[in-house]
Formats: structure tokens, sequence, C-alpha cells
DNA sequence: CAAAATATGATAGTATTACTATTATATTTG
DNA sequence: CAAATATAATAGTAATACTATCATATTTTG
């Protein structure tokens, strides 16, 4: 699995850069040590010019790849989601049992990242605090209708959109299957970030797992009687 | 109910502010119009020099009632949650059919605030908008341990706390009562703001609610069979 | 291999933001 | 009426989010 995950290249929306990262050293560099600073600092008190100094290249330099580091956040992001829509359809496809494929979903879609694939440039432990503590950012916002159109959130839709779909395989007659989807994965970050932050908001720590609320609430949702 | 509103006071955490706005005609002008231009602007354009211009006063004077912007939003979002737990209190008061209850109470936390009151300095319908675009980015931040130290959210811990509760005592043994209070209220701002922006990722619509949604998620949830 | 094209680096400059400080002028209160 | 307090006006600072220009290094290609 990691020895594919390594091969497989995550397809981004070319609008969201200006130019593609990963074809230089310099533009890995730019999205490796962003991982790094955003982690740190919070995206907030991230800046170019820090990001330019701290790979010991220059400002001017980063913006040759990134419009701003909004465009950054968003491309980080889809990078994530696209690698954990990867995960979603290599473990569940040729899953007969329908309930079982959806069991497996959620626990992709929920689970904490614990492991960096060491492969690539990309600290996917460090990315998923990222996510956690940063996407909302990226969609809340004015501009939102005008990148929704542009496509900066296709892969998130379309993760949703796979969810979704395998809530209906297990229950057609469910009314809600995209508000699950959604409640679910925007859901999942937010348990972790209370676990973390507002421990008396949530139910999820060392012993119980985002995975386990919403496996059981996703389920019990299904169920007809 | 809504005459009871208008006398009430909802008491906010006094380090939210450096002078209680509340106290003077400017202090309840800043926040009138804060609440206007946030809802126009989003609060990354918005600041307070184009708040004092807009007011006919000045960016210093807004600086003596309120450190930063973000403790602004963090006044208006506690404005907003108190304004909603006093209606669940009222509410769901004396109600002895604790699923009774729990059905008035979702329906509270879930609802479209569609009228203003008229009777403050305070519109509710675009607060509630404001807080559906913005809230998350109040605690989405390296200072939010700290804050909340300091207790600048109680107002919403609170309310999910009561949610919880109320979960509880529809159903003793579910194991996630604070996760899904939490995922309620986060969720049903998520719902809303999918609707208006995302319609592929929700089944929310003029025709369907939120209420219907998360009603039908949270009774299922507690089933015991 | 030389010329051309491209990528990167260094420096400087601009408008805006997020404040702080100071002083002047109203307004309230005792 | 004097003193205290609130507000307004103005100026100033450091940082941010860029843009522009030019120099230099590296790569491509004819």
């Amino acid at each position: 699995m990691e020895q594919l995950l390594q091969s497989v290249r995550i397809h981004i929306n070319e609008k969201i850069y200006i130019k593609d990262p990963e074809s230089s050293d310099l533009g890995k560099r730019i999205v490796e040590e962003s991982i790094r600073m955003i982690h740190n600092l919070g995206f907030e008190k991230f800046t170019f010019r820090k990001l330019g100094a701290s790979i010991g290249s220059n400002e001017s330099s980063v913006y040759r790849y990134f419009e701003n580091k909004h465009k950054l956040l968003l491309y980080l992001a889809s990078w994530y989601w696209g690698w954990l829509e990867y995960q979603l359809v290599f473990s569940t496809n040729n899953m007969p049992d329908v309930r079982k494929k959806l069991k497996t979903a959620i626990e992709i879609m929920t689970r904490e990242v614990k492991e960096d694939s060491a492969f690539s440039h990309i600290n996917e432990v460090q990315l998923n605090k990222i996510v956690i503590n940063e996407y909302s950012k990226s969609y809340l916002s004015k501009e939102v209708d005008g990148e929704n159109k542009e496509g900066y959130f296709v892969i998130y839709k379309r993760l949703v959109n796979r969810i979704s779909k395998m809530i209906g395989a297990v229950n057609k007659g469910y009314p809600y299957p995209s508000s699950l989807a959604s409640t679910l994965l925007e859901g999942a970050l937010h348990q972790h970030f209370l676990k973390e932050h507002f421990t008396t908001m949530t139910d999820c720590d060392e012993s119980t797992t985002p995975t386990e609320f919403f496996t059981h609430l996703v389920f019990n949702a299904l169920k007809t009687k």
C-alpha cells in the first residue's frame, strides 16, 4: 500500500498554483517547509517571507509558485483529500458487502493519521493536523463561490460524493445521504479538534475514538426500524 | 417571548471587551454597525478603521471598546450563543417529556434565524449568518487554549453541555452525548453553509431543513435497538 | 558549444493593516 | 464651576501582502 501510494501522483487543479511545485526541487521544498511552518506557527502567522527565509530562498521565488498563502492552503488541502480519496478507493475496491465497505470508509475518513509515509516530501501527520486546524478557513470566505466555480474544491466534493453513494448503497431509502457524508467528514475534523482543545464538548479521548462515535452514528442513522 | 427577550441582558465575560459596549451609545453603534459590516464584507476585509468611518467616529474610539477585531468577533459570537441559550432554556423549561424536550432543543439549535427582533441594536438575522460564516475562525487559532482558559467560550460550552444532558435524559446508556451535542451545533452551522455554497454536499434546500436531518440523526442515534 | 530561454535570488518599493501615542475638544458629574 | 471622563483628530510604527526590476545562475536547444 505504501509502495503504491509512493508512485501515485495526486492530480491537483492547475489553477491553484502558478507553477507546479512538483516540477522542481524548490517547489517541493516550498511544500515541505510550508507544512512544517503552518503546523508550527498556524496559518495566520505563516508568511511567504518567513517561508522563503526558512528554505534559504526568497519571498519572490515563492510567489512564482503560489499567488498567495490562501492558494497554498488550497493546494495542501487538495493534496490531503486526494490522498485520503486514494486510500478510500483502494481499500474499498471490490468489497461486495456494502456495509463492510461503508464501515471501512468511515474508518479511513475519521481515523487519526499517525505515521508519515516517509516516501515523499509531504509529512502526512502534520498535514492532517493542518487540515483539522485550518481547512475551514479555506472555504469560509467571501470568495468561496468564485473559487468553487474554478474547481478548487473538486476533490473534497468528490470524496463526500463517494461516501454519500456508499451510504445510499446501504440504505436506498435514507433521505439524507449527502448531508450525512458531509457531516461525517467535517464532524471528524471537529471531534479531533475538540479532543485536543475542548475536552468537555466531546467523548473522544485515548479510549474512545471519533471512528467509534461516527460508526455508531452513521449505522444507526441507516437503520430502517 | 420577544418582549421577554428584550429585557433580558446576555451576560458576556468582561475580559472580552475593554469597555462594555452596552454601557454607551457609541458602544451600541459599534456593535450594531460591526454586525452589518462583517456580514457585508466578511471578517477578513472588516477593519476598525472602516468601522469607525462608517459610524462617523474614529478608529481609536473603537479600540477603547475592543482590543482587536478578533475579540469583537468573540463578543458577537458569545452574544449569539447566549441568545440561543436563552431561547433554549425558556422553551424547554418544565417540559416533562424528555423526548419532546430534546426535539424542541434540536429545532432551536438548527433552524434558520429569519426575523430580526427589532428591539435591540442587534440584528439577529445577520448575526446568525456571521456565526455560520465566521464562528470557526474564532477558535481555530494557536491562541485557543489560552483564550479558553480565560473563559471566552463558556457560553458555547454550556450550551453544548445542556444539549448533552438532554441527550442523556433520553437515553442514559448512549455513550457519546457530548460528541453528539457538539456535532449537532457545529454540523447545523455547516449544513446551513453548504446549503448556500455547496449544494452537492447537502440534502438541505427549500424543502428539506437541517432541522429534519438532525432530528432524524439524533433520535436514530439514541435508539436502543 | 554558444546563444537563448528559463529559474532563481536580491533588493527596493507600495498600499494596507493593526495597532499605539499624543493632544485637543466635548460631555458628564460632583 | 472644576474635575473627571469620553470621544475625536492626527500622526506614527512595524508588519503584511504583495509588485517590480535587475542580476545571476542553470538549463535547453539549434
